[in-house]
This record gives structure tokens, sequence and C-alpha cells, in this order.
DNA sequence: ACAATCTTGACTAAATTAGTCAAGTATACA
DNA sequence: TGTATACTTGACTAATTTAGTCAAGATTGT
């Protein structure tokens, strides 16, 4: 699990599509105006949100997207990894056929980054898009 | 809290200094060796372990660096904060005076990332270095 | 004296991030 | 049918961060 910008991003983005969702799609460049990240930026993001089925494309002039599922079937644990391709906390585990820092075995710390991945990813597995918009509304933001 | 390599090398070196630490300093080319980690990198790293009071240092021929504590009373928490000077988890903290990606108000996904950073600290909180060498101990490595 | 070791600052190559740029394709609507 | 709007996709790049290296010294044990 990588935690970068393009993952918050496409948090925030998709958080803003919950809440405007309604019936008709949200094109991007509204996303952009309301939540200030670059369009461009943005088409990167959604082009993978769609590859994996979390939104879905409608071109043309009233174009946009929406959401495949409703907002509480989205989990965030399934945005991220749609958005950050590779899973990591630290490194140590793209080696791990060669144990770590070239070394032949597992580095003492090895066990507790995997306890920590799977920590990290509790807590997304156990948020949902709606959960974020409605913390969203209580807290009068 | 920022995760890199840096951190991953702090807690290395500390359990391997707790596992040798019997009562004889040791010294960091011996981590180094040990460890595969660079001597220069270490030395990097353990100048601020002494600033924040996690080892302290005896100098001269057979000199090294010991543990301050018991491997028991040194949490990863205080590790990590040592090495890993300024603490976050995603952008988004550090403009917080003028909100977020530079809006007035804070982002739809503020509070979440503030919830995952107590979640993180909370998992380094409850290991101590103690912990780890069991651990690796046990799985006889 | 001298070798081992810690002390500290400055510098840098490589990788990653956070985008930009560009050239399209598809659709709605007038 | 033309055109504006919006999605589609790949390639490229500036800035930042990471993970160190290099260097020059200060201390201490023997």
């Amino acid at each position: 699990m990588k935690l970068t910008s393009k993952g918050r991003y496409a948090v925030m983005a998709l958080a803003d599509l919950a809440k405007f969702n309604s019936m008709n799609p949200v094109s991007l460049r509204d996303i952009s105006l309301r939540q200030g990240i670059s369009l461009d930026f943005l088409e990167q993001i959604f082009y993978k949100l769609k590859k994996n089925n979390i939104v879905k494309s409608i071109r043309g002039t009233r174009g946009g997207y929406i959401l495949t599922k409703n907002p509480e079937q989205i989990k965030l644990a399934n945005i991220l990894n749609a958005v950050d391709e590779e899973v990591k906390t630290v490194q140590c585990k793209k080696e791990s056929k060669k144990g770590c820092n070239g070394k032949t075995s597992k580095c003492i710390t090895h066990n507790l980054w995997d306890e920590l991945e799977i920590h990290i990813n509790n807590f997304f597995e156990q948020k949902n898009l709606k959960d974020l918009i409605s913390n969203s509304i209580e807290s009068r933001n």
C-alpha cells in the first residue's frame, strides 16, 4: 500500500463524485474545480479507476463519470489499490526472493512490515466512501 | 510518521544492538557488516538516535553504542520519530494553516488521514525492541 | 603515537512524484 | 452535419525526496 497524493486525490475525487452523484454524471472538470486538482492528473487517475471498475464513464456533451456501486459498497482499500499500482509499506518486499539487503535470509524486521501492512489495510478495508461523506457533513465542511 | 529505509534501518540496527548488547558497546562497523547497511548511512542515523537519547556512545578504540534503556522500554514509535524528522502520512498536513490544496477549508479527506496517522502510531506504540528480537529468534532467523 | 571509533556537515546520483502535453475518439445537441 | 464537450491514452518532464557518499575532524584506549 503506497500512500501518495495520487491516492489522496482519488479518494477526494470519488468522495466528490459520491456527493454529487444523484443521477447525472459528473465531469472531471467539475471535480477539478471543486477539489482543486489538476484536470490532467484527474484524467490519469480516472483512467485507472475505470479499468478497476470503480467508476464508469459516459461520453459526450453532458457526460462524465458515475460510481459503479453505492458509496457504501466502495471500500477505500479498493480505491487505493486501483490507483497505486504497487503495494508496499517500505522497501524490503520486492527483493523478497533473495532476502532483504542482499542477504540470503529475511531481515530482522521483515515480519514487522508484513504486520504493518495488514494493519494499514484493515484500516482502509473498514472505511467506505459513505463513511467519508457523512463525516464531512457532520463536521460541517 | 514517514516510513522510509532510514526508519527501517534504524529499527534493524537497534534490534541488532539489542541482541548483542550484553555489556560491551557495539560498533557501527559491526552492525554495518551484520545487517548490510552502509556505515556512512548508519552514522547519520545514530547521530539522530543519540540526540533523541535512544542510544549513548562510547568513544575510543573499543567504543561503540549501547541502548540507554532496556529493549522492552524502547518503543518503535520512539525510534521512528527520532530518525524521520517530519511526521506525515500523506501531504495535506503541512499546508494546514491555509487548508488543503490551497483551498480555504479542509479537504473532504482531511480527517481520514488524521485517523490513519493515529492508527499507524498505535501500531508502533505497542511494539518495542524486545518484541522484535524475541520474534526473530522464535522464527529461527 | 596511533588506530579505532564516534561526530558532523556538505554534497549528490538515482528514483519517485506530481504533474503537463498532446493527439486523439466518442457523443449530445443545435 | 458540425461543433463543443468530455472521455482516452501515451509520452514526457520538472521538482522533490531518498538513500546514500565524501570528507574532515574530535576522542579515547592501548
